[in-house]
DNA sequence: CAAAACAGTAAGTAACACTTACTCAAAAAA
DNA sequence: TTTTTTGAGTAAGTGTTACTTACTGTTTTG
């Protein structure tokens, strides 16, 4: 018997939360499904009533932090009204929400991206609509003259990306600091006035 | 009794070929020991005597190729010297080897990097020296005055790094073809005159 | 020419992700 | 009220996996 996803049994909050703790402490891969199952106090058939297998369970926990983050993001950018300085917010708080939240970082800059099913999952249409989000705001900057009208928005939009997880990147896997503003300010610097002197 | 690396036996090449092969294939972890033995023909027992585990034969692998791509890029380099140009090669060339090379490209991008171990490795040792390069472009760039004094170097390299890598990403993933000519003089005249109209 | 070192094999083993077949309790239907 | 269905949870597997150990022959070398 199979779960259909109307309900939301304690047995299963207990496999999540269990597998949030042990992301927390090492990678996806050597957390086990025993482990799993033993920190929650379930047995290990229980995970497979509710997730088709441990990379599902992965995506499920990841969406779950992702939601929180987009709704924050949006409503930050409501308030502004320049694209450039939406531009900016988004860079800031999305290096705010890497530093804030390691784990949800690292597996997604490290653990899902090199399996096809990740493409598939509910996570990443999360991320679609983010990226979206800063097409538009780009778009539009081009239009009223915010931005060159001789950039390509998609290449734009690249390079925020890359800069953004680039940034956290190392500071992630060695678990260094991160100085928000100034990487923030740093890297809006040089994507909108140029580094050629 | 294990192997020394003094002397490269036709076993050892051809559990490295052989992995090469699956790689371009299937993701790191769907290939089996028992698979990469049966494909080089040789017993699953002789991969442990040259190579610690499964994780250190992928680092091997992408190591190799990683000399040839840097001897590449400095020779390329060395033809010239405004900085801004040697960055504009560098920004092209490893889109170029990016594009050209996505085995290699996707365990870079996607398989290594989740794990520790990747770091303590002779594959890093070259990254670290290809980013060296890039920081020494960089600071000559600022001493000339080609590049504005006060942007951080550390930060431009990021952003250079992050847009190259994030411009790979997507068509990897999905193996799309890429534009070369075009991402690279897009990322260039976005870095280095500014998105700012 | 003996001894060490090397290339390679055969046969394991513990641990792993995942499955099957089952119980028990509560809700729905009769 | 009784019967049936459904959902939460368990117990005991199974095949496969990465990796190990103990062993052959064959070169190389002191």
């Amino acid at each position: 018997m199979k779960h259909k996803g109307k309900t939301n049994p304690p047995g299963r909050i207990k496999i999540m939360k269990s597998f949030s703790l042990l992301m927390s402490q090492k990678d996806f891969h050597s957390i086990t499904t025993s482990e799993i199952a033993k920190n929650a106090k379930v047995t290990e058939g229980l995970i497979y009533k509710y997730f088709k297998d441990k990379k599902d369970l992965l995506y499920q926990v990841l969406n779950k932090h992702f939601v929180t983050f987009q709704t924050k993001i949006e409503s930050r950018i409501a308030k502004e009204n320049s694209c450039i300085k939406q531009l900016e917010i988004i860079i800031f708080s999305s290096l705010e929400s890497y530093a804030d939240n390691r784990i949800f970082s690292r597996i997604l800059l490290l653990e899902v991206r090199n399996s096809l099913g990740f493409f598939d999952s509910g996570a990443y249409e999360m991320i679609q609509k983010y990226s979206r989000t800063i097409l538009e705001i780009i778009k539009k900057g081009i239009m009223k003259k915010e931005l060159r009208s001789d950039i390509d928005p998609l290449i734009l939009r690249k390079v925020i990306l890359g800069a953004i997880e680039h940034a956290c990147l190392g500071e992630i896997i060695f678990s260094r600091q991160l100085d928000i503003d100034k990487v923030s300010t740093g890297i809006t610097n040089i994507i909108f006035n140029g580094a050629k002197a």
